[in-house]
DNA sequence: CGGTAGGATGGAACCGTTTGCATAAGCATT
DNA sequence: AATGCTTATGCAAACGGTTCCATCCTACCG
């Protein structure tokens, strides 16, 4: 069917070997052979055998993405900046969404893990044991989430919160609820951790309503409740909850944000189009993704190197859904 | 490193010939010494390798998709549910965005074709010339797109339209305007269609307000369009338009649905979240994925079957920025 | 009891590359 | 002119499976 390098030595005159090398860059060969052997398989239509090269070289030039819901804005996003830096260097990418079960994962990687050089895998709330029994396996990055003696890429959720936190405070609000998202999260326990260590700072304290879906049906149910609290602001787990939150506030008649701000997280691009628009910590997902393949490509080619665990800075947004209490 | 089928066999005391055929279901293995050599496979973590399987049979259990742009709804709603039908179908997935640009689609494809057994692809708006030069290359279903002689899987966009605009009728609208988005786009001239012939059976006239960028910052412009024409209703390309269309409509103190009904298409998660929310054609994205997926597989197993192009159904779903006109 | 059919297994070729080693040619050095 | 070094190229062995074909064994049938 298509043509082999076989073929191109055979119209050449050379042998596979040369082909090859023609094309491998690295080998020498003398420049009008290249140029000949070059343009006799642009002719034939030929490309090296990706599976064949991988058989023999143990590279495939690809990488694996893991994520727990590509319909989730907060994910594509994060898979979009992986894809535009797997292309910008060449690598293909493959990707598998696990639907939110952890369970799927293990099975994933190993679907996943044979056909790929690297893998980058977004696991907000697997366990570590899951994670530690594929360590060595494929260099591995994980994504939005740390782990001792990994490579990794997060985003710093802890001084996001402290920017909230600090920001509702200046505008005079002493009664502020969080609304929570799924307890085994990791990025979930960065938020409380920057909630606890900024509210002692501040001296005030902030009352928690419990955990909710990280969708907007939670944020439906975030309303309900915030509504039976006494509290002047409510910072949610991120805009989804935030957005149904505020669309079923609405329909109650409550008003954002004179009677009630709301700061929430990530920065979706719909967050910016509620009404009124979602005062946020924006969180840097395309980059991210990007910064997750440049350091899985540092992995693959230095296996042995210290694992580097990259940080990526997060921005308060202030828009509409917050103002100084009434 | 990882153990091959060499090993296998001989911790087995057999040929890798029956440990091949052990694992590829087909030929006959008496049953004891079948389950010896999966139980030996399983102690050594062996799992055939896909390069080798795939230089010798020529399948590699892999299929790929091709979006513009997975950080748009639309398309990662598609691409989930692409990628949950081949999970389910056992089929590792590849993707490639094209970031919007249509002259990046051949090189996409031609990167990913050698990888894979099958192509989904998803060109809204690139030429058919451009994709009947790979016409033969690999078997492909089109995605959100029919063209003379492919297999296919679209939506029933003119009907969408039919139903939206036979709805604003019935509502009393009588001067409606219709906000367009990129000309080339196939699903974007079902749309027309649908509009035209409705339009001529009811005998009203749609004010065309020309091509906007389907997004929320093209929906900024289609509202301070509109408002400059004498109408009571728009429809508008996408969610994305609509959604930019309706805050900056409300931040210039318009009250949607009364001064202006607003109907659009898609049906994004976050259509219904917004304020009020949207009155939009229901496009099951989901289910187009996972039909592609399906008739991509009746191709493969059959190459020369004559092709298929599934349409399915849209649907007008009704909810508040539509009111009777004032 | 002999012939044979059929199932289980092994041997070996093959898929399309890459790459170490050998070889040949060309050129400069002495 | 002989030697040695460099450079271009070919040969052939991998890589890890699958599958055709041959062989062996067993069981069945007449």
């Amino acid at each position: 069917m298509a043509a082999t390098s076989r073929d191109v030595a055979r119209a050449c005159g050379v042998s596979v070997a040369t082909v090859s090398r023609a094309f491998s860059e690295k080998g020498s060969v003398a420049e009008p052979t290249r140029r000949r052997i070059l343009a006799e398989a642009e002719r034939l239509g030929y490309l090296p055998d990706p599976a064949a090269r991988r058989l023999i070289t143990g590279r495939s030039g690809n990488i694996g993405l893991i994520v727990p819901d590509l319909a989730n804005p907060f994910f594509s996003d994060t898979a979009k900046g992986v894809e535009r830096e797997a292309r910008a260097t060449r690598l293909g990418l493959f990707i598998s969404d696990t639907d939110e079960q952890d369970r799927l994962e293990p099975d994933a990687v190993r679907r996943i893990c044979r056909q790929v050089d690297g893998l980058i895998w977004a696991s907000p709330r697997n366990a570590d044991e899951v994670l530690l029994q594929f360590a060595g396996t494929v260099p591995t990055v994980l994504l939005h989430r740390q782990l001792e003696g990994w490579w990794s890429v997060s985003t710093d959720l802890a001084d996001g919160m402290r920017q909230a936190l600090v920001n509702l405070h200046s505008l005079g609000h002493r009664r502020i609820a969080y609304a929570g998202g799924p307890e085994q999260s990791w990025s979930g326990q960065q938020r409380l951790r920057g909630l606890m260590e900024t509210s002692e700072e501040l001296g005030v304290e902030i009352m928690m309503l419990g955990s909710f879906a990280p969708n907007s049906d939670g944020g439906s149910m975030v309303a309900d409740v915030v509504l039976s609290r006494d509290v002047s602001a409510l910072i949610a787990y991120n805009d989804a909850i935030a957005l149904g939150a505020l669309s079923r506030l609405a329909s109650r008649g409550v008003d954002v944000p004179g009677d009630l701000s709301i700061i929430s997280c990530d920065d979706i691009a719909y967050a910016k189009l509620s009404a009124p628009p979602l005062t946020t910590v924006h969180v840097p997902r395309h980059e991210a993704g990007a910064a997750a393949v440049d350091l899985l490509q540092e992995l693959m080619a230095n296996p042995d190197a210290p694992p580097v665990a990259k940080v990526m800075a997060t921005q308060l947004v202030i828009r509409g859904t917050t103002a100084p209490v009434a």
